[in-house]
Parts: C-alpha cells; structure tokens; sequence
RNA sequence: GGGCGAGUGGCGGAACGGUAGACGCGCCGGCUUUAGGAGCCGGUGUCGCAAGACGUGCGAGUUCGAAUCUCGCCUCGCCCACCA
C-alpha cells in the first residue's frame, strides 16, 4: 500500500463468504477443534439434538433443529468445558425399505448413500458435531448391541412375547404401537391408511412396569407440554376393584374397576366387554344367539368404529345377573362394545346416575337409574348424569354412608369392601405395554432362537450380532421377509443344539434409538455396548433438543430404558438427560408441513451458495422465538446478510475511517471520551443480554441485541471513533460474541485482525457491571398511568428531587389542574407516577 | 367432548405488572457513487395541521398502573378422546 486509500468497501474486501467458509471448515476438521476427548480434565457437557432418519436429504428444519444447540455448544466450550455434541443417523426403517423397493435398490445401499450426503449436508453447516463418534443404527456394530440389550430385558422378564389385538397397518402391512395409531380415525402415522385389529403374537416391552416411576419428573428440567403429554399418555388413574358375585355356581365374580366407589349404591347393571373371558360362560341359553352375534360383530368391527364418540350406544343382555355388593340387589348383566377389553377388568359397574356414558346406555335400553350422589344444596338435575366433582357433594340413598361427603365416601367404601373382602382400592393405567416387533426387513433381527423343547432361547452374547442377511426379497407381504430365507432361518437351539428356527421379525427403530445416546459415549467399543467409565463420565444428557412430536414415544422410551438398565445394574443413573428442549417446526410457505409430496420442501443448499452458512444459519435463529418455529419465509434473508456485510466493514475499518476527525460528530454527539464510554456501555451490556439469551436458548433477542451493538459500532465508526481503543475492544468483542452463531465470519475476522487461531478458542467475555451502567437515566413521568413525560436524571437523585421535578412538569401541573396529587409512587430507576385526588 | 398453548403495526416479532411496538423485513425521503449495487443519515401503529386522542382478539374485573394477573366469550394451533 502506497498513498491514499480507496474510497471504502474496496471491491477486493467485500464480504464474500465463499472465499473463506470451507477453508476454515476444513481447517477446524484437520485439527480435531470439536473432538470430544475422554481424558479432557475440564468439566464435562453432553449436548444432543436429536439424530435425523437418512431420508436422503436435509431439508431447512433440520437445520433449524440443529444450530440452536450448535450455538449452546460452542458456547459452552468458550467457557472451557469440555462439550460432546455428537451426531449421526436413525438409519433402520420402513421407509429405506420402501424407497429401496421403488428403486430396486439393496436398503444398505440406499441408507448409505444418504448418510453421505446428508453428512456432507451437516458438514456445510459448520456445526461443530463430533463426527469421530458418528454412528448409524443399521451398522452391525450397532444393533449387535441393540440385540444385546434385548437379551438382557429378556432375561428379566421386561421382554416378553404374547398374543393380543394389535393394530395393523393394511398399507405398510406391519403391525405398529399404540403410540404410532394417529388421529380420531385412528391412522398409521406413516401412511395414514386406517389400521385394523388382528389377534397376532407379537413381542412386548413391560413398560408398564415403570409406568409410576416414568410419572415422576423429579431432577429433570422438561418443557411443561411434554410432561403434560406423557402424563395422559400413561393415565394414572386410583380407584377401587369391586367383587360383583354372580348368580352361577363356581365361577369367579366378576370383577371390576371404577374411579368412584362413592357411586357404588347407584351400581343398576354391569356392562362386560365382548371380549370379556366370562360372557361365554355367563350367558344364558336363550340369550346365546344374539350375544353370539353381538359379539362376531364387535370383533369385526374396527377401532374407528368402536372408539367414535358421536356413534349411539350398542349392547345386548347376556340373560344373567349379578349382585351388588352394597344393595344386595339383583342387576342385569349387558356386554356392550362402549367397555374396552385392555383397560381396568373389561368389566364395569354401570352407574347411569353419575357417568355419562352408562347414562346413555340405560335410557336407550331403558334400565334403572338411581342417583346416590348428590349437591349439598340444590337439586339433582333432572335427564342427565350428575357429575357432581365440585367437593361439595353428599351421599343419599346410600345406607349408612347417606350423609357422608363424596370426597370421603370414596375411602369409607373402599375400606368397607376390604373388609368384607369384596374388594380393595386399585390403581389402573391407560399406558400399555411397548409392542416392538415389526414384520419387515429393514431393522434389527431379534435375537431369539425357538426350540421344540426350549421354546424362545436367547442367543447367546458371544453369537452375536444376529446379522440381517442380505439376500433377501423384502417385499412386505405381511410375514416378515426372513421367513423366506431357508438357509437363515434355521438355527440349533442355543440350549440343547437341536434344530431350532429364529424369530424372524425385526425390532422397530424406536428401539434402536432408546439408546444412541449411550452408545455415543464409546462408540467404537468391540467388547461391550458402552464403557461403563464413559457413561459414568458424560451422561446424564446435559441438554437435549429436538421436535415435541416425539413427547410420547422416543422421550417415554428413552426414559423407561434407562430406568430399565439402571435396574439390571448396566447403569447407576435414573435420566437420560437432565434438561429437554423443543424446537418449533420450520413448515413450508403454505404452512403445511413440509413434504416432497406437496412439493414444499426447502432445501438449504441453494440458501448457502447464494449467503453462504452463517447467514443461514443466523437467518434461522432470528426468524422467531426457536421454540415456536414458523412458515418458511425467506423475505429478511437479505436483511441479516446486511448485517454481517456491516460487520465485515466495521471489523476493518480503513485507512479513511481511521483518519475521519473525531470532531465530525461531536456538537451532536458529545465529546470523544463521552462517545467512547457510551462504546464501552454498549459493549458490555451486550455481553451480558447475548449470554443470557443464549443458554435460554433465545437465540432471535440475542441476535437483536448483536445488531444493535453493531449498529453502534457503525455509529461511532461514523463519528470518527474507529481508531480508539473502545472500538477496537467493541469490535473484538462483537466477535467473539458471534463466533456460536456465525463462526465461519468470526473466525476470518479473528485472522484478519491479527489475532492468533482460534476464536472459537477464546475465553468468553465477562460483562463489567460498571462499565455496562449509565450515569443518567431517563425517567417517565405518568399521570394516573399515563405517560405525560420523560425526565433525564442521573442514577443518584435523590427520590424527593425526583418527585419535585416530576411534579413541575409542565405536562404534569396541566393534569392536576391546580390540586395537590393524592399520591406519587416512585419506582426507583424505574417510573414516577402522580395520582391525581379522585373525580 | 376434555387438556394445554397462542391471538400485539403492512410482515416476522420485542416487552421482570411500570415509556407497547426493541431488532429486522418492507415502504418513504436524503447523502454518496460515472452507472448498477453496496454503504451511510432520517422517517414509518392509527386519527389529527397541531395540541392531543386512541391503540396488544372481544367484554368485564383486580391495581396508582394490565399485552402481561383473574373471570366469561370468540378464533386458531397442538395433544388426547366411550379409559369406567
């Protein structure tokens, strides 16, 4: 350089993020800069975001998702802990399996060209993943451990195989859990045909073992909503199981579950599922043939129909009775398809007095209805149930309990029954146990052998993995595809060497992801499914992010697996992570979710050729709350990349710039040690509002508040400051407090301003209280709460001075008119409000 | 039907019960530039020339003071839905 600096922005230092983003990308890979290192002293901190299924390609939410704790991360890290943010793919599944089937292509081969691109994908991100730990579920050295842990909860009796009514998916012809059946049309979550029943033998998971534990969210930080959802979801409900004995000789009462013992004198009939084991047994021979075709119906019949709310009540009497416990009175016995046969006993005691439901049921079949309940003053309605939950309800008609308030009935009858023996109080749940067997091909084999003598024999540890063979037709036909495999399918029972045959349906992906984060922490461990070391060492997960529409079942699953391998003695914690986070859905411009069908898919890579991936990723984390997420709107894009062009020049101010005299601003401004201390001012309350606004997670205020320091940079900049040292340390600090949101920019800049690699490795900034204070402040003044006013004073008044000036206020004086003020309330540094005398 | 959440400028959105609309987009005006772009300065809730008045889905209430708290209603979103 010679003389005379160009005129600014010369073309040569424009902000042209291409020319350096993948140079330091490459560079922070080479030197390992995000490598999680088990021997690392400093604290640890585990962050995850959830792992993406390889579908081929990432699509805009993805990185939505994955930059909010990319900047919690790296923030972490400046603060010297030593952070883990691992990634890698969900990559068992149907849809691999479908895709693969179109393209009549192998799944492996499909799986694993999408896990390349979408790595590479993740690459261009500049998210800071641990790509050394990267797993995929689909990789043998995976689920070998997948089958492994499914031994161990066989083994105890937490995995179990039965027969039961299943819903089954007619489209993708596999059966699915509860959890996977969506809708008031009760639909598969993948395809949304609507599934049907069938009876089939399946393998189960006992979660329902954990059901009171997983209730519990003592320790854990988790979004309300989500405890919320798993807090239905399991359906706790306390109560009473009552004895209603029959009318035949030697059969068992019939036994029944209800919320509200209180109500038992109102009991006029008892309803049975169809499925009930006792209605063949109960029924009478007259009645025979139309409970016979009641009950072929109902089996017929699919959920949707059974489970609609809107449709009129069905039922038939079965020509039997039984006896109510409390009244000793004779009362009919109906099996109707409103009792479902998988919660409480299937069998109800109907109290048409007090329960909408059996309410309906006895006026259409015209059955008798008795209130027992009733409002401690006022009536019992008339035509309908009476609900009745306000606590102020008494018995009446109740014997010796009339008079007794409900709320206290409810334990004076329970109490009575367990003497008498007729029943006790009972906890039911909605939450059934996890069916986890799939008939399709593309998952983890599950590790069992059947023996004629034996019967279901685990495979022993050192045989496995199990692994899926490739040659297989994996067309679904219904069976599992392994089933054809003849050389596969055969196996000596582990027990006694007989030729035995292998279970040859799959476990379904949310099985496989249960554990990831484990196995994250020792992924390339040959002897055993995670160090124990290790996992001592990282887990609990310290944050984990990712979509709520996983709120009952990967976050439910998750929980009771580690809950599970804490009881096996695998683990000695009872969490998986500490804290979760959702992140709102990025959907597409016509606020559908985003889909390839409805061709409203964003794709990122053109956004990042056009801005490069800073102003992407900065885009993303300021089109909202994260949380809330949004339609996809890129109107703004160019607004943030402004922003950073500005930085980019007020970080390398010229030769020019350097030069302007101080003076240029100074009548309106004030003088340069004024404009410096208002410098610093900015400087430092930035640094405290971004860091707190980063680990809420609010990335959108942090970036508004980035802005506005830049802005004033820029402002001082112009007023001829650039060449003092409170810019410099504004600048430098800008930086620093932007390498986790743009850390390909904050990197260059670093360099560019001659300080030493990397900026990613600086320490964060600390904010000085008292260069973040202000001398003078400025008050409003209202009137009756209303702003009339603004004073400017400095922190120090004292408040008698500041209500002497706030009231000869001009402004003030016109609204009190004359009259003394009733009241002034002085919030200090805050307000002064004059209440002016009433009328 | 039940539960939860949300309704703020033209738009995305800010706002510990204390100056509503931060920050950004868009739009308007100016400076600079050979031009284009970029950059810089200013303006931008509504009505009003102004003083001022009115403004956070609607209606009440609590409070010196309400977008924020309470109650009722309307709209939208999510979860659950004949669970005894």
């Amino acid at each position: 350089m010679t003389t005379g600096t160009p005129a600014r922005a010369p073309r040569a230092n424009r902000f042209h993020p291409a020319s350096f983003e993948q140079k330091w990308r490459d560079r922070w890979e080479a030197d390992g800069l995000y490598t999680a290192r088990d021997d690392d002293p400093r604290p640890k901190r585990y962050i995850l975001t959830m792992y993406p299924y390889p579908s081929g390609e990432l699509h805009i939410g993805h990185w939505y998702a994955a930059t909010g704790p990319d900047i919690v991360a790296r923030l972490h890290r400046m603060r010297g802990e030593n952070v883990m943010f691992p990634m890698g793919f969900d990559s068992f599944g149907l849809p691999a399996e479908n895709a693969a089937i179109d393209r009549n292509i192998h799944p492996a081969t499909w799986t694993k060209a999408n896990i390349e691109r979408m790595r590479a994908q993740f690459r261009s991100m500049g998210t800071m993943f641990d790509w050394s730990r990267e797993l995929a579920t689909s990789d043998p050295d995976y689920y070998r451990w997948t089958q492994w842990i499914f031994v161990q909860l066989f083994s105890a009796g937490l995995a179990y195989r039965a027969k039961a009514p299943v819903d089954w998916c007619p489209t993708d012809k596999v059966v699915l859990a509860r959890e996977q059946v969506e809708g008031t049309n009760r639909h598969c979550w993948r395809c949304g045909t609507p599934v049907v029943k069938r009876d089939l033998e399946q393998w189960w998971f006992r979660i329902t073992n954990y059901s009171d534990e997983l209730l519990d969210f003592s320790g854990v930080d988790y979004p309300e909503p989500i405890r919320l959802m798993q807090t239905n979801w399991i359906g706790r409900s306390t109560g009473a199981e009552v004895d209603f004995p029959t009318e035949a000789p030697d059969v068992a009462p019939i036994r029944v579950f209800t919320t509200r013992p209180d109500t038992l004198f109102g009991a006029t009939f008892m309803v049975l599922a169809p499925e009930h084991p006792l209605v063949s047994v109960l029924t009478t021979e007259d009645r025979r043939a139309d409970v016979d075709e009641y009950v072929t119906t109902a089996r017929r019949e699919t959920e949707i129909e059974r489970m609609s709310t809107e449709r009129p009540k069905t039922g038939v009497f079965i020509g039997a009775h039984a006896i109510n416990p409390m009244t000793k009175e004779r009362i009919p016995i109906w099996i109707a398809d409103y009792v479902l046969p998988g919660y409480g006993t299937g069998a109800i005691m109907a109290v048409p007095g007090h329960d909408e439901r059996d309410f309906a049921f006895a006026q259409k079949f015209d059955l008798p209805i008795h209130y027992v309940v009733a409002p401690v003053s006022g009536e019992v309605p008339d035509g309908e149930a009476f609900l009745g939950h306000s606590g102020d309800e008494v018995l009446v008609d109740s014997g010796e309990f009339s008079g007794m308030r409900a709320d206290q009935a409810i334990a004076a009858i329970t109490k009575t029954l367990e003497e008498s023996g007729e029943g006790h109080a009972a906890v039911t749940y909605r939450q059934r146990d996890w069916l986890v067997s799939r008939q399709r091909y593309w998952g983890a084999p599950i590790p069992i052998i059947y023996c004629e003598e034996h019967g279901a024999v685990p495979v022993p540890e050192d045989q496995l993995p199990v692994l899926l063979p490739e040659d297989v037709d994996f067309a679904p036909t219904g069976v599992s595809p392994l089933q054809s495999h003849a050389d596969w399918l055969t196996a000596p029972c582990p027990t006694c060497g007989a030729p035995g045959r292998r279970e040859t349906d799959t476990l379904d992906t949310v099985v496989d992801s249960s554990w990831y984060f484990l196995r994250y922490c020792a992924p390339r461990n040959a002897e055993h499914a995670w160090d124990p070391e290790q996992v001592a060492a990282w887990m609990p997960i310290d944050l984990y992010t990712g979509g709520a529409e996983h709120g009952v079942m990967h976050l439910l699953y998750f929980r009771f697996f580690v809950k599970a391998l804490r009881d096996l003695g695998h683990l000695n914690f009872d969490e998986p992570t500490l804290k979760l986070r959702n992140q709102g859905q990025i959907l597409g411009a016509d606020h559908n979710r985003m889909s390839k069908s409805r061709g409203n898919v964003q794709a990122p890579d053109e956004l990042v050729d056009r801005y490069g991936s800073d102003t992407v990723r900065a885009f993303l984390m300021f089109i909202g709350p994260w949380d809330q997420g949004g339609p996809w709107n890129p109107s703004g894009m160019e607004g943030i990349h402004r922003w950073l062009g500005r930085v980019w020049g007020a970080a390398q101010p010229t030769h020019r710039d350097v030069q302007r005299a101080t003076a240029t601003g100074s009548e309106v401004l004030g003088s340069a040690e004024e404009l410096e201390r208002a410098l610093r001012r900015a400087t430092h309350t930035t640094i405290a509002a971004v860091t707190e606004d980063y680990e809420a997670l609010h990335f959108n205020t942090a970036i508004a508040k980035l802005m506005e320091l830049t802005n004033a940079i820029v402002r001082a900049r112009e007023a001829g400051q650039a060449g003092s040292q409170a810019y410099a340390d504004a600048v430098t600090t800008l930086i620093v407090l932007l390498a986790p949101l743009t850390p390909h920019i904050a990197e260059e800049l670093w360099e560019r301003r001659g300080h030493p690699y990397s900026v990613h490795q600086q320490p964060w900034p600390e904010a000085d209280p008292a260069l973040a204070a202000s001398d003078t402040i400025e008050l409003p003044v209202q009137v009756d709460g209303k702003l009339r006013d603004r004073l400017v004073v400095t922190v120090d008044t004292p408040a008698e001075e500041v209500e002497r000036m706030a009231l000869a206020s001009d402004h003030v004086q016109r609204y009190l008119s004359g009259r003394a003020p009733m009241r002034v309330i002085q919030i200090p540094g805050r307000l002064v409000n004059v209440v002016t005398p009433k009328g």
